[in-house]
DNA sequence: AAACATGTGAAATGTAACATTTCACATGTC
DNA sequence: GACATGTGAAATGTTACATTTCACATGTTT
């Protein structure tokens, strides 16, 4: 029902470019996409990339307007927002539904998953993908548990915009040291199965994130980007 | 960002009509779907179907397996849980975030839905559609009061699966009577401003929904559905 | 007889040239 | 200056065809 690979070969290959593309800002927000182009770009027809971008519609990436054109989503600071504040009510949703029932074993993983990403600090240059890879891994471990696969498949969606925020607006690193600990936090709030605890955490977690997106937003736009 | 009309005439047409199909179970869960045949009956080309179809993979509606075959999704008692429980989540983030900033305009708007409903009970035969489009404008009411338009978008994706599970296992009058006073006291709680009450209310609402659905569901199995 | 390899055909995916429809913009009229 | 109309670029939709893949049947080996 959800997480399909239901795309065949061509399609999923080209998904995948447009989509890094996208992210990686080689395409521009509100940059018109010439459908014949790219296919030719790739070698390949039309078909394949207009199923591709059909995916890509739907998670907002590309927006297609009827017999104009194919644009390259500008997003707003609003809907980083929302796409925050959305994943803040899924954690906390999902830290709900297990903390009474979550295993020493999974605690061990999620503690494991910290661990990792602690040792990442001392690192130089400091490895920013792979913390973020971790970062993401960590969050998504816990709405995993809660299992329920309509609510992950809408969880993952949301990390791709997520996703194109952090690279739109590289946050420091700093600002990411800063939140760091809060995982250690969360893992023992979670241990302890102290519900408000957690939730209060995770909250100032993610609100963290959401200020540093609006002030990054601002300079961005001082400096005209 | 959202909500696009991105499609174009015949796609968005075909769209309607194959959804319509599936909720209404002309074509079967588990049929295989003939993208040409599909076409052919509706006097289009098989790209609109495409598009179309692709659309409805997203919403889990159908399935596609890469060079096997377009199926219609068997969606299981899981499945259905699974949407009440996310739609009980979106409902009560919502709840807690906009009970303090309510507006007796909105109110006021709230309880005539639910008047209207209350005034539908009289009717005979029983307008069921009606009923069940009312009760859907009340939850997605107090969604939309929230102001998240991605949370707005993911709640809408769910409700068709909850028309869906109605029309699978249309509920009886008696069980849509049990559920129809918690309306009123969902508003009573949302003017008194007390999220605890609110919020348990809501749960008990979609929790009896989830009990009538796992009762339907037993039934229908006995009978080979 | 069971496990494995190979051949074959139906059906899905992908291609490409073409037809049709629509919108934006420029020009002309009231 | 507001509105109507013409025109062309560009998107959508159509069609026939080529290619790829999987499922199943048949044959071979141990």
């Amino acid at each position: 029902m959800s997480g399909e690979i239901e795309t065949s070969l061509l399609t999923k290959q080209v998904y995948d470019v447009l989509k890094g593309k996208i992210i990686g800002r080689k395409y521009n927000p509100g940059e018109k996409l010439d459908i014949n182009k790219i296919a030719d770009e790739f070698g390949v027809s039309r078909s394949p990339v207009k199923d591709a971008i059909n995916q890509l519609v739907h998670e907002g990436l590309i927006e297609i307007i009827p017999r104009k054109g194919t644009y390259v989503t500008e997003l707003n600071l609003t809907d980083f927002i929302e796409v925050l504040d959305a994943r803040l009510m899924i954690e906390m949703w999902a830290a709900q539904k297990i903390i009474q029932t979550v295993t020493d074993e999974q605690m061990d993983e999620w503690e494991q998953i910290v661990e990792e990403m602690d040792s990442l600090l001392d690192v130089t240059p400091f490895p920013f993908e792979l913390y973020v890879d971790l970062d993401m891994k960590f969050h998504r471990t816990l709405v995993q548990w809660a299992a329920n696969k309509k609510v992950q498949e809408v969880y993952s969606s949301l990390n791709t915009h997520v996703a194109l925020s952090r690279l739109v607006h590289a946050t420091s690193f700093e600002s990411t040291l800063k939140r760091h600990k809060d995982h250690q936090c969360l893992c023992e709030a979670m241990r302890e199965r102290d519900l408000p605890s957690f939730l209060g955490k995770i909250k100032l977690h993610i609100n963290s994130l959401k200020k540093e997106l609006k002030k990054q937003w601002d300079e961005g736009l001082q400096d005209g980007i």
